[in-house]
DNA sequence: ACAAAAATGAGAACGATTATCATTTTCCTT
DNA sequence: AAGGAAAATGATAATCGTTCTCATTTTTGT
């Protein structure tokens, strides 16, 4: 059973706050120092395990965090994430779905949605060209 | 400008060998042990950098090395991971080029397909049921 | 207020990767 | 074949994010 810690609370209210961008394990430490690394770890690592929290890999070493708000929740979509500029894209779109079917259909394979994450490049980091 | 050296040529030889398998740092250590680790990151790195061999993220902290092969360097390739029994499916279908171009093409967004990783069950986990 | 369960916090440990640097190898030029 | 610049090597130290340890503190139900 889990408690309501004074930390579990302050890094709730942050993800919250916070719940369209994605953060890293340092980005929320520097935001919210008073927490202890290993606690952040912890913290982190069991809202990833109750489902308040998805747990993104953005790069080698790396990973991100996206609290879930109630409406993305509810409707299936899918993640795009830029691997330059970390930015965190929604994305409703048939045409994943269509993929999604072709591959339980034709090779047997049913992909859990909620786990769709697609990663590159944003239009934006695109155009800015290799910097 | 680069040198053929003994370690290349072996390190390249092996992967000739296993271009269809996924292999992480740790597995070619084990399977070349005269090579030392310092130089087969240096030489994997460079595999990689000359377009060589790609390199896969899976997981956090894990990256798998892969070999093209003169066909499968054409067709763009992901990976389906069941989240039951960890196996890892290596598929190569056009339908995710349509994909691919259609994200592109109306959502601006240009998808890493090294990093697709799709989770959910594999066929022989799904006819097992939920045991 | 008590006790069991859970969380904490500081630091050590870990593991994969990268950096260092003196030495050796490669290969182009002569 | 020898000389020399460029590249690669190898042993080890350093780094960095993350996990572990364990004694202490907090939370919660009773």
């Amino acid at each position: 059973m889990k408690y309501n810690t004074k930390h579990r609370i302050t890094l709730l209210t942050f993800l919250e706050e916070h719940q369209d961008q994605h953060l890293n394990i340092q980005e929320i430490q520097k935001a919210l120092p008073s927490i202890p690394v290993a606690t952040l770890y912890r913290l982190m690592d069991s809202l990833v395990n109750e489902g308040t929290v998805r747990k993104f890999i953005i790069g080698p070493n790396q990973f991100c965090c996206y609290q879930f708000s109630g409406c993305s929740h509810q409707h299936h979509h899918f993640h795009l994430i830029c691997e330059r500029c970390g930015k965190l894209i929604h994305l409703e779109c048939d045409e994943v779905n269509l993929l999604l079917e072709h591959i339980k259909a034709e090779h047997g394979f049913d992909v859990n949605v909620d786990k769709v994450n697609l990663y590159g490049l944003c239009e934006e980091c695109e155009k800015e060209g290799n910097l």
